[in-house]
DNA sequence: TGAAAGGTTGCCATTTTATGAAACTTTGAT
DNA sequence: ATCAAAGTTTCATAAAATGGCAACCTTTCA
């Protein structure tokens, strides 16, 4: 039809299709997704395909092989989950004219922050679930770079990061700090103690474990002038790592207590050797806050016992 | 039916209608608008009322009496925009897969630089048409902050702004310069020159016209102490300023040039009160510049006699 | 070799949507 | 009063989206 080929134009975007899409990227087949979607296998099938000519291009394999998305399908996937980012964020507006909490919370934070006895993150949540009931959450831990990315561009309504650079566009809300300090692991020949004559310098002989994007952690890391051999995106991947025995890194002390506990990690210079990393919300500045993310600051802010004096 | 709920969602968004709606506004009536969207004007009430009834809302008001939107419809209408902004940042990012230049592209630029002979954006342009024919352009001139803004979440692709704070997250290109020369208009005190022994500091006791937004107009307009009792958001606006005679103001000497011409204009110690500004092109780092962006960014420098050696 | 699992396709009934024509309503102007 | 312009509503129709069922194709794995 001429008409709808003008307003449509060409290869215009449809919605339905492009949630199928990422449902089912995200569990990976068709039939996983079959349940995700309460719809018949037949037409996520023929969605998807559809998609594909659509967009003149091929998303995913699929078979009895297995699923996988194409580089394409990569890249049309990120592209996606930005537009529905968007369309999240329109939602968000309208509900706000209603002055209504609904739809979807995005949180990202840098992982495990969980047992450390400073973090409320938890508290929060569970205030904000009884002033915002309806609201669902999605929660997400990235490396704070992304996590920053991800803020500015509306993927995240709030993050959680160690605070490093500041970012002119994002606004930040100190929350709690957490104490890093050197470890090693079993088979480290650190593990029994330094004899006192080995000096600090001795140690940037090892080899050494740290984040591989811009963190306090890096520049401690550089300026102890350590051996940097192995870079990592998590703290878990830092304890594997401290738990092999050839390296040292820098963990929370409350995310190392159990490893010690079972002495398969033990401090390196506990006292000397150590720096404080703290954590703050960042949201943005610009689009001014939706009710849900600023009732969520607020939670945050009150469960780390601020009074919300600054933002 | 549930399954259809359970998708698509309470409220979920419809393309054609938000279109349809963002038609309508720009057109300000459904019978204005009925030639633009192609479709006939009971449909296009059909349109709005559904959407009315899916947002929950009256977006405007409508009938023989005119046209306007309510309050929650300008809202709608700016959420909208987003929107469909981010419906376009999807279709680049599946041209730029393709390899395509296609769709809109959208620059904003502050008023009244076409006629500074340094300004060579006319140029960039039609090289641009040249190797992106394909390409719809749309042009806004608007403050820039609201530049930046737009620049920043996505509305705009490329800015052109005098250089001011510059913001982390944009990227700044420089192109040309604009001389700001001191107006006044005929009738003002200052008209036939001032008396040698009328020192600078006197000028001050002048009621003085400047930019609302922060701007190096404004700083210089404070640092010179002068009595603001005027803010424009355009040099147009300015330009009508000074013509009553009653304000003093900055302008480039290029603008001011046919008003001099015309003796209706005059500059007030041409040599002793002037600064230069430097325009640049804006585009935003984070998400990578899709090709349009990246093709007129070069065009533009071309242009403008760079090298494209920095960005 | 023969399930089992993952996907695709054709077929079909059902529902939804899109749309223009024509009749109707309201308002402002002559 | 009358008319024109702007919108709304009703109606009928054509097109499309939907989704289930069943048959069919491939690959994996036992």
């Amino acid at each position: 039809m001429v008409k709808k080929a003008l307003l449509q134009g060409f290869g215009d975007v449809d919605f339905r299709l492009l949630r199928v899409f990422r449902t089912v990227a995200r569990c990976g087949g068709l039939a996983a997704s079959e349940f995700e979607l309460n719809i018949g296998r037949s037409t996520i099938s023929r969605h998807i395909s559809d998609l594909e000519v659509r967009l003149g291009m091929t998303l995913c394999y699929r078979g009895p092989a297995g699923f996988s998305l194409s580089g394409e399908g990569e890249k049309v996937l990120e592209a996606t989950e930005m537009l529905l980012a968007a369309v999240d964020g329109f939602q968000n507006e309208v509900d706000d004219i209603h002055r209504n909490m609904r739809g979807t919370f995005k949180l990202a934070f840098f992982d495990l922050s969980s047992t450390n006895p400073k973090a409320h993150v938890h508290a929060a949540i569970s205030g904000f679930e009884t002033v915002a009931p309806e609201v669902n959450l999605e929660l997400s831990t990235e490396p704070p770079n992304v996590i920053e990315a991800g803020v500015i561009n509306g993927r995240y309504d709030l993050g959680i990061v160690p605070v490093h650079r500041q970012s002119a566009v994002l606004s930040y809300a100190d929350l709690y700090s957490e104490e890093m300090i050197l470890y090693c692991g079993q088979g480290h020949p650190c593990f029994d103690g330094v004899s006192s004559d080995l000096d600090l310098k001795r140690l940037s002989a090892f080899k050494y474990a740290g984040f591989g994007f811009n963190s306090p952690n890096m520049v401690v890391g550089q300026r102890m002038n350590f051996r940097i051999s192995a870079r990592v995106h998590n703290e878990e991947a830092l304890c594997v790592l401290i738990q092999s025995g050839r390296y040292l890194g820098f963990l929370p002390d409350h995310v190392a207590a159990p490893y010690v506990a079972a002495d398969t990690m033990r401090p390196v210079e506990r006292d000397k050797i150590r720096y404080t990393t703290r954590l703050a919300a960042i949201v943005r500045k610009r689009p001014e806050l939706n009710r849900k993310t600023d009732e969520f600051l607020r939670c945050l802010l009150q469960a780390h016992g601020h009074d919300r004096a600054e933002v």
